[in-house]
RNA sequence: GGGCCUGUGGUCUAGCGGUAUGACGCCACCCUCACACGGUGGAGGUAAUGGGUUCGACUCCCAUCAGGCCCACCA
């Protein structure tokens, strides 16, 4: 007989026509049909890299969760996004060109950007290929489901808007804010930027008086130029030296200025005298600092990098040249007792090593701070896979306290849409179009305050989270397709890294709150990391980096995506990376095929069929895997059933179902009716098609292709299977497999084959119904009911 | 330094109050007509460590250790 199947076995280079037909027609979204919405926020990957084993392994995941609502009636909204917005991008244009982003006229440096754009690696898109995710289309579009670039000025017009709407709504102000500067590059750094390096530095103890006493105190510093924004002075409260000036009042050298002396655990014993001064130069620990302690800071380093007014004498100097001249000062009054030489961990910059200096200067914030609770409440209302993640997210709100600086000095980010009259007026352009005010005329020719036609254009940028956390407004069509935002809001599912909560997770929920005034996302899926086979975390630098293009070459995309099911719930563990289980995973495959190939070499069963207990017994386990399915893939969890429906095929269907049934399939000496022969052939499929769609979400390409030798049809059209009415029995599964495992055993002890004759199976009553079954599979002469025992 | 999460045979995983599930790997035997990418059997765990609650703990609580994530790094 000739199996349907032909080959004889499932190779990886049957993937290759399969995903190349699968691109050939993708599931594209229709706005028309009358199915429900279920819509995917995917995360796009940056451009500038290719994707990493923790993409291919996070979208194979998000393809599954898209595949299943597909199956159950779910028209999916899963798009492709790539991002290539902001700082990567601007980095690999100053390698490549060799010089700075400030160091060329910025129309210049938008060109380096786009060239590196241009030339960008499609190896990602070239990944997600292969390994068949089912994305709505592959082209670049502004249609609901197409391919999008975040630099688009589709996408970036949005972010403008969404600005222009929060401004208006009176959330956004402008205030002055410590930046890490690089007197080197002569600019601002982002916190990643900036390293931390131990360099020699001078400690210099400084003599400050207490007010009511007289009695003078040596406070350590490193930075005596700030003393004028010295605050207060703090120790720790367990310090005994120090209790008496709890509450007192210090007087700061030379400036004479008043301050309060206070506990505070942020005072460590060991460190200098036990005593610091807490100054307003720094960076947001020292704003939150001040916040918290109610002082309004005082910043004395301007963005010149020069020493301001609050400096008094020190007024104009660089930084450097100020610390000098005060040093000088000091030793002259006799303020300075010691000099000490320290190692000191002082922040440089990553590219010139120059040390980073703190300079006040306007930024845009979002008000958050205000809303922390409202945050906290919201998390409530959307649904956490795992549900401990939900922690993080907490966690973080919690500990916000001060507003978000939206705004940034940089280049290849959307541009704040906001010009400048001289007089101070600020002005907002209508919403709807995408504005780059640096290079484009004010949308007014005089400024409605002062009449004024002298206008200038802003010249910062948005920080990239504040493109990035209108994702699920984009691709539902916020302010584009108000009806159809209206009608499919809520986004159904964010799937996305643990390590992003507190930036893309929260952002999104926070502003989309702002402007929707809903919880975006109905559903949250957080997923951990993929770790090499040391289980370390991969990185370019330890050189462990594991390639999924090299993994699909040597196994295929298949095993990879069957093993990401079957390896654990990524929703709560780590995975390790091991290519001995990815092959492992493989074996799977083969085994599928070759059931499959074996069912399908049986012509369909015609006339009428009489199912025997047996049959009756392999419709309910392949009937409870579909339902435990079911439910289980609703949650995300993958893992659990196709480790399950996996068990079934290899041992229950393979082992147990097929062994017995083999001998009523053939019926070569016609010791079965012509029903019960029937029966098996139908039971056999009727279980191929269950397990080959529930599998088909995870493994599509293999499915695909069985299914359509099968019954040539797409299985990835068909409807996802439900159980049918449970057979009531008299034995159970273990009964059963235990039975015949005595059986093989007692065969094999004796050293005998296993085709070797059985003289007399005693066995309980229970297993009547299946006696003939039993018998042919096992050649038994005689069967007698009683305690069970094997006589050969 | 702070917060949160995790810790089950060599590796990975299930269960989550009654001494442990399955897989991969390993060893032995077997080419039985779908499959040697197979079959059968076997070795291997005092559940990170130490306490506590309980009649009883891998499962609950505390501490320690290790790993992960995020934050901070300041006189």
């Amino acid at each position: 007989m000739e199996s349907k199947l032909k080959d004889k076995a499932w190779t990886k280079e049957f993937e290759k026509p399969i995903s190349a037909e699968f691109l050939k027609n993708p599931f594209k979204f229709d706005k028309k049909s009358l199915k429900l919405v279920y819509s995917i926020d995917t995360p796009p990957p940056y451009v500038n890299t290719p994707i990493h084993m923790g993409h291919a392994a996070t979208y194979s995941l998000m393809d599954m969760f898209a595949r299943f609502r597909r199956m159950i009636g779910f028209d999916v909204i899963f798009p492709l996004g790539l991002d290539r917005n902001g700082l990567p991008i601007e980095m690999a244009a100053e390698k490549k060109s060799g010089k700075k982003f400030n160091e060329v006229s910025r129309e210049e440096f938008l060109k380096i950007c786009e060239k590196v754009l241009e030339e960008a690696s499609t190896e990602s898109v070239d990944s997600f290929q292969k390994l068949a995710i089912s994305f709505n289309s592959w082209k670049l579009g502004t249609g609901i489901g197409d391919l999008y670039h975040t630099d688009s000025a589709d996408y970036r017009a949005l972010t403008q808007e969404t600005f222009i709407d929060l401004y208006n709504k009176g959330l956004i102000y402008e205030d002055e804010r410590v930046n890490n500067y690089c007197p080197g590059c002569q600019t601002t750094l982002a916190d990643a930027e900036v390293i931390y390096e131990n360099k020699p530095t001078i400690f210099n103890d400084i003599i400050f008086k207490i007010k009511e006493t007289g009695e003078e105190i040596t406070i350590g510093t490193t930075r005596p130029e700030l003393i004028c924004t010295c605050r207060m002075v703090i120790f720790n409260p367990e310090d005994k030296r120090y209790q008496h000036l709890s509450g007192k009042t210090a007087l700061t050298p030379i400036f004479e200025k008043e301050i309060q002396i206070k506990a505070h655990p942020m005072a460590e014993i060991e460190k200098g005298t036990g005593l610091a001064m807490m100054c307003s130069a720094g960076d947001l620990s020292d704003i939150r600092f001040f916040r918290e302690m109610g002082i309004v800071p005082v910043i004395a380093i301007s963005a010149d990098g020069t020493m301001n007014s609050h400096a008094g004498f020190l007024e104009g100097l660089k930084v450097k040249e100020a610390r000098k001249k005060i040093i000088e000062t000091l030793k002259e009054k006799g303020l300075l007792v010691k000099q000490t030489q320290i190692n000191h961990r002082t922040p440089v910059c990553e590219r010139s090593k120059d040390e980073i200096e703190f300079i006040a200067m306007k930024e845009f914030y979002l008000k958050q701070t205000d809303f922390k609770d409202k945050m906290i409440q919201l998390a409530d209302k959307v649904n956490f896979y795992a549900p401990e993640s939900k922690q993080i997210y907490l966690d973080w709100v919690n500990s916000i306290s001060i507003d978000w600086p939206i705004s940034r000095r940089r280049y290849y980010a959307t541009e704040v849409p906001v010009w400048w009259c001289e007089c101070g007026e600020m002005i907002l352009p209508p919403k709807g179009k995408y504005y780059r005010p640096w290079k484009e005329p004010s949308p007014v020719k005089k400024c409605p305050k002062c009449g004024s036609a002298k206008i200038k254009g802003d010249e910062r940028v948005f920080d990239t989270w504040f493109d990035s956390s209108i994702s699920p407004l984009y691709i539902l069509k916020y302010s584009r397709d108000n009806e159809f935002f209206e009608k499919n809001s809520r986004c159904s599912l964010r799937p996305q890294g643990k390590e992003i909560i507190r930036t893309w997770l929260y952002y999104t929920l926070f502003k989309d709150y702002l402007l929707t005034g809903k919880p975006i996302f109905r559903d949250v899926w957080i997923n951990y990391h993929i770790l090499d086979d040391k289980g370390k975390k991969m990185s370019k630098s330890a050189g462990n980096v594991i390639d999924p293009q090299e993994i699909i070459k040597k196994f295929g995309a298949e095993p990879l995506r069957l093993w990401c099911a079957v390896e654990g719930n990524l929703d709560s563990t780590d995975f390790r990376c091991s290519e001995e289980r990815i092959e492992g995973a493989g074996k799977t495959l083969t085994k599928l095929w070759n059931v499959s190939r074996f069912i399908l070499m049986f012509p369909e069963p015609e006339g009428k069929v009489e199912l025997t207990a047996l049959d009756k017994w392999i419709i309910n386990e392949i009937n409870s895997i579909v339902n435990d399915a079911r439910a289980k893939f609703e949650k995300y969890d993958f893992h659990n059933p196709i480790t399950a429906l996996k068990n079934f095929l290899w041992e229950t269907l393979a082992s147990h179902y097929l062994e017995l049934v083999k001998g009523r399939a053939y019926n070569d000496n016609s010791k079965f009716s012509k029903e019960e022969q029937n029966a098996a052939v139908f039971t056999l499929t009727y279980c191929l098609e269950k397990m080959l769609k529930v599998f088909a979400p995870v493994i599509p390409m293999i499915s695909y292709k069985i299914y359509n030798d099968f019954k040539g049809k797409n299985i990835h059209l068909e409807e996802f299977p439900k159980a049918d009415k449970k057979y009531e029995l008299e034995f159970t599964r273990e009964e059963l497999m235990g039975l015949n495992s005595l059986i093989w055993k007692t065969k094999k002890d004796a050293g005998k084959s296993l085709k070797a004759e059985v003289i007399l199976l005693t066995m309980p009553e229970k297993f009547k119904s299946i006696e003939a079954d039993l018998k042919e599979a096992h050649s038994v002469k005689e069967i007698k009911y009683g305690e069970i025992g094997v006589k050969i």
